[in-house]
DNA sequence: GGCGGACCTAAGGGAACGCTGAGAGAACGT
DNA sequence: ACGTTCTCTCAGCGTTCCCTTAGGTCCGCC
């Protein structure tokens, strides 16, 4: 599970990433508004931290233009308390939640959970692929009614596959969307995480459903097999 | 802003009208499955929101067959909490969000809302001539519903052609098309692919899709043969 | 019919690609 | 502190793919 923080205090930055990182969340940061929306571009991530007062172009812009994008990837919204705009601002243009600094952290972390339950909003809850399905909230994968148990990083890439079943997902995709972006190029990570899913969802069900495209990518069988 | 409101339980469906209405949109009721996919198919809808149990036609199936037709109008199914469909069929079969009765009515507009403000998703790119499709996104080609698996180069290959389908393409095209755009020069890789395709994509079947024009190209026959 | 050029096909070497097992190191839980 | 689990790298292996070569075939034209 991935996350974007996007803020200039770089105490704040550390304090939240180091938290984050507690709690189990992949976190990476960005010091103002250029480099935050390009970040989030690229990236796939569970959902972005952002403050709305930033350098060069603020966290309202930003926001505004992912959603002029056709990125729905929830956004939670920081602002000072007397800042020049207010909440009503920051939710219109897209934002899912807010808060208003300061805030105690535990708070901040329930509203992000509360956030990554509910999903980006274009999304359902439930990813599912013919009898296989991938719950993000509860984290569970089951073929039916058998549960399997996968790890952190299983799970990432068989959401990710799963969110874009059907479709090839280049390797590069997986790279950048389930590592931390600014990965050391040549791996075969990918590969083996995806034979690691192949004995656990596939096999032994008698499956196919991670499927190899070669020289393209990898694909989630739309019936899941 | 034209919505569809196809509903069977009468009360509930002049209820959502009364209160659509209210909030500036234009809403045309259907009661039964046929009456509602009747009008979808006429009407040009902003939305869709459409009840899973209906007379005649389930709104199941209503659902399937516009998005059959190539019809990707925003479609907000709702169903009864018991009912024997479950959220995962709704979004199987392309409904792109969902409620269970009982719903708020505030939850409704909310979910309708989100609905517009994305607008109607971008129907997949799918190539076609005759029986033959090509899928670049899921990078599958089919001939009817019989699976046809190339490599990355057939594909790109007959890819290029199905884009320019009834068009002769010369085989410079294909070469910088597909090859390295500095390619060195005397080859005949363009028609060995060429036969390669043939060999998969029309012999099977009897057809003769891929047609040699001499001297000038070839051509992706605009019925696929 | 014979000719030349354009196209087609079969076959094979070499490279690219993806899969797997083993294992080192880090992270985690007890 | 210890064992366990997780994550990633590496090297080897088999498969598949790609392109080239070397002929054969087709077509239009004289």
């Amino acid at each position: 599970m991935k996350l974007l923080v996007v803020e200039d205090e770089v105490r704040l930055a550390q304090a939240l990433r180091r938290g984050l990182q507690a709690e189990g969340f992949t976190v990476d940061l960005a010091h103002d508004g250029e480099d935050g929306l390009h970040l989030a571009r690229e990236g796939e991530y569970a959902a972005i931290v952002l403050d709305v007062m930033l350098p060069h172009l603020s966290g309202y812009r930003v926001c505004q233009q992912l959603r002029k994008d056709g990125n729905w990837v929830p956004i939670l919204m920081l602002s000072a308390k007397d800042g020049e705009y207010d909440e009503a601002d920051g939710l219109d243009i897209g934002a899912d939640d807010y808060l208003t600094k300061p805030f105690s952290y535990v708070v901040l972390v329930a509203h992000l959970r509360a956030l990554l339950r509910r999903g980006a909003p274009d999304r359902p809850a439930v990813l599912t692929a013919g009898d296989l399905t991938l719950d993000p909230a509860s984290h569970t994968v089951q073929r039916g009614d058998q549960e399997i148990s996968l790890t952190r990083r299983e799970f990432a890439v068989l959401e990710l596959l799963m969110r874009h079943r059907g479709e090839v997902v280049p390797k590069s995709q997986l790279l950048t969307g389930v590592w931390d972006s600014n990965y050391s190029g040549a791996s075969n990570v990918v590969e083996v995480y995806v034979g690691y899913l192949r004995r656990k969802v596939d096999e032994p069900f008698g499956k196919n459903s991670l499927q190899t495209v070669r020289g393209a990518g990898y694909r989630m069988a739309a019936d899941g097999g």
